[in-house]
DNA sequence: GGACATTATTGCGCCTTTTGCAATAGATAG
DNA sequence: CTATCTATTGCAAAAGGCGCAATAATGTCC
């Protein structure tokens, strides 16, 4: 195949210029270049295209052909190269997110319908799911998560905001199990823990004067891969549990939970977006990501 | 516009293979070639066409697009080349041929009957004229013409073979006005002509022992452009006629016309053909000239 | 978990290709 | 015939392409 683009393009310039000569002052090119150019093209296809003298240049048939079928071909191709370039620049094209599940239900749906608004051409699909799922065979464009630290190697991921956790218990609990004053005496107690099935759960529990963390070994009498039973199993007595704020906030304020051993913090976690490996995202993912940081910025997290 | 077809191509391999390496296997370059391809593409384009790990290679949403755009238009391009490439080697196309209005009435429904039973893919087209046409200009592919030289310079040409020709005149004409013994008693004559309307015509007839040419200016009393009326025109007495053989052979043998100073020679003329400036002849034009040069090897110019 | 293998990328040297300029041959207009 | 414009080609300089090897990243197999 003839290789080169731009030998078919000076073809089609020279065809419509009627002349190597007015062709290359129209590109800008030299008549060297011009005159290089169609005899590479013709000797790979091995036809002459044009039939000319120092004076007159006129298509062969086979240049005629050759013209009118390049035309729409080279002009397509434009096209799509604008197509393609308006991937990056425009906001447009599809967007698979996804979110973990406690989070979207609590918070996703004012922003997504904004955004929705804002730019009617992106097609929106959100999944929510706590699982880790790969970013790459799952064909997602963007992940929610709360976690520590990334868990897929192959995948950018960007902080968005920290996520404050408590550990939480019923007053009848407390009441009938006492109020633990250090991480330790966790293991006596009933703790809810949130994890997949296989997966166990450790709390590393830091102490607000020195810093030091204290890994707690607890003994699980319940697990569970949501954070909404896992709060509802705390307020219906059945143990200690480490949430996010924002499961537990309402439950607090209505007496459902106290919080305990306050001041011990647990590892720091995030609340992040992983992307596929891209070098630059593409502007719908920027903006997407934007729009949730600006939502999440004002939210009691 | 991404000026490398060839960088398309390469895309279009990576995307079916699934990664730089495999496709570069496939293509048999080297894998930093590939990668210098896609990433020269990317960057011409302002958009990243597959997010990448050095395990994991998949299309991008505007790499996915611009592969199912790209695949039939780059498909289409192979096709149009190999279209092209036909146009050499193929018996086909459309042959627009000019030829002599008086031969082609005498020779040419032969060979052109023949020709086209032999390739019934190349479509002909015949125009019979004497004028010496300008073969660009008219788009002629071929113009077969019985002349001395070539009069257009922007053209290239092929002698097929010499036309002779006689001077002739009625025996009734002779009878009445006598026969020319030298060419200075033709200006005694009543001179048959051929001519286009604006010029006219020298007879330079050469002496057949010395070969010196001897200049004839004639008194015409009739010219005109069509060779077979010039030839009723001397069979109706009305004078002397230098004419190819072919038209007046008929004549001769039934004893309508007699020859005229015998040996004198006529300049050679040939019948020939003039083609638009080629390089190399395409099949076909190749071919009906061949099958022209046949057909009149047999023929008594 | 760790060694291994594979991958995409990039720096480097080499070589091919391209490029513009100038010179040449050709062809038409006045 | 002269003058002008044209397409082509030789040439030297510049640019770009090429593969090789080294590197960093990442998934796999034992």
């Amino acid at each position: 195949m003839s290789g080169q683009l731009e030998h078919i393009q000076t073809f089609l310039a020279v065809a419509d210029a009627g002349g190597f000569a007015r062709a290359a002052r129209k590109m800008g090119n030299s008549a060297s270049s011009v005159t290089r150019a169609i005899s590479d093209l013709e000797s790979s296809l091995g036809v002459q295209l044009f039939k000319r003298t120092t004076r007159k240049v006129a298509l062969t048939q086979a240049g005629l052909t050759y013209y009118q079928r390049m035309l729409p071909v080279v002009a397509e191709i434009a096209r799509i190269d604008d197509s393609a370039r308006a991937y990056q620049t425009d906001l447009q094209g599809r967007l698979r997110i996804s979110a973990p599940l406690s989070f979207g239900t609590h918070f996703l749906s004012g922003p997504i319908a904004a955004f929705r608004r804002a730019h009617p051409g992106i097609d929106l699909s959100v999944n929510l799911t706590d699982r880790f799922v790969d970013i790459m065979q799952a064909d997602y464009d963007m992940a929610l998560r709360i976690s520590g630290a990334p868990a897929d190697r192959s995948t950018i991921w960007r902080k968005i905001k920290p996520v404050r956790r408590s550990l939480v218990a019923s007053p009848a609990y407390l009441a009938g199990h006492g109020t633990p004053a250090h991480p330790s005496d966790l293991t006596a107690h009933a703790c809810l823990s949130y994890t997949h099935l296989a997966e166990g759960e450790v709390w590393e529990l830091s102490d607000p004067a020195t810093g030091a963390t204290h890994p707690v070994r607890q003994t699980f009498r319940f697990a569970c891969n949501n954070g909404d039973l896992l709060a509802q199993m705390a307020i219906a007595d059945q143990g200690i549990a480490l949430l996010p704020n924002f499961l537990v906030a309402d439950a607090l304020e209505r007496g459902q939970l106290d919080p305990v051993l306050v001041g011990w913090d647990a590892p720091e976690i995030w609340l992040t977006a992983f992307y596929p490996p891209y070098q630059k995202l593409p502007a719908a993912m920027d903006r997407f990501t934007a729009a949730i940081e600006q939502a999440v910025a004002d939210l009691p997290l």
